[in-house]
DNA sequence: TTCATATTTCCAATTATATGGAAATATTAA
DNA sequence: TTAATATTTCCATATAATTGGAAATATGAA
C-alpha cells in the first residue's frame, strides 16, 4: 500500500454520495448491482453517479464486469483490510503499545 | 457510526499532509508528537499544519493534550478499527458471503 | 437494420478545500 | 513584569471537486 494509493482510497470514500454507493457494493456482495438500480436505490441523476463510479472504481474500490447491457459492481473488500492496517503501520515505532493510562496524564 | 462521522474520517484522511500526519502520530504512540516537532519532522510551515490538525482533531482522529507550552497529539487509533467494520457492514445483505469464482464469470 | 435500453461523456456553473505569510494569542521561565 | 517559545488565527489567493442537463455512445433484441 502506497501513500497515493491510499489517499485515493479516502477521497473517495469522503464523499456521501460515493460512501453510499460503496456500502451498497458491500451489502450486495459478489451479487453486485448495476447502475441503473443504483439510480433507482439511491435516486441520483445518472451523469452524477457515472462520474462517481469512476472515482470508485480509480481507487479500486469497485470491481466492474460487463453482463449483457448491464455493468455489475462489486466491492474490493479486501482493500479494506488493507488500508486499515496501512494505517496502523508500524503503531508505537514498533514496540508493544504503552496504554493511555500510563503516560498521558502522569509523567513522561 | 454515523454517515457523517465516516465522512469526516475520510476527508481528514484523503489529503497527503494529513495522512502523513496521522501516521505520524499512530507511529509515536502514546508518547504522541507536539506541533512544534511534526513542523521539523514533515517540513510544513506551521500555519499549515495548525490548520491541518485541526481537521484531524474534529474528525476526532487526534487526540490533544496540554503539556506546558507544548501541545500533545495522540493518535485515535480505535476510531480505525471502527471506521473498517463500518464500511464492511451488512455485506452480501447479512448471508454468509458467495464466493467471487461461484458467480462472477458464470450465471447470475 | 431499426429500435429500446443502459451508460458515459461533455461542459459550464457552483461550491469546497488548501496554502502560507504576517500578526495575534497563549504559556511559562527568568 | 519582561522575554522567549509555541501555537493559532486571519485572510487573500490558488486549486480542486461536485453537479446535472443534454447529447453521444454502446449493446443487444426484434
Amino acid at each position: 500500500m502506497k501513500n497515493k494509493e491510499a489517499i485515493s482510497v479516502f477521497l473517495a470514500l469522503g464523499q456521501e454520495t460515493r460512501l453510499n454507493i460503496f456500502r451498497l457494493t458491500v451489502q450486495r456482495g459478489n451479487i453486485g448491482v448495476t447502475p441503473g438500480e443504483i439510480v433507482e436505490i439511491l435516486g441520483i441523476p445518472n451523469a452524477t453517479l457515472s462520474f462517481h463510479l469512476k472515482e470508485l472504481q480509480h481507487a479500486d474500490l469497485v470491481l466492474v464486469e460487463r453482463r449483457s447491457r448491464n455493468l455489475i459492481y462489486r466491492p474490493n473488500a479486501d482493500l479494506v483490510k488493507r488500508i486499515s492496517d496501512f494505517l496502523l503501520e508500524n503503531c508505537c515505532g514498533g514496540k508493544p503499545c504503552i496504554p493511555v493510562a500510563q503516560t498521558s496524564k502522569g509523567k513522561i
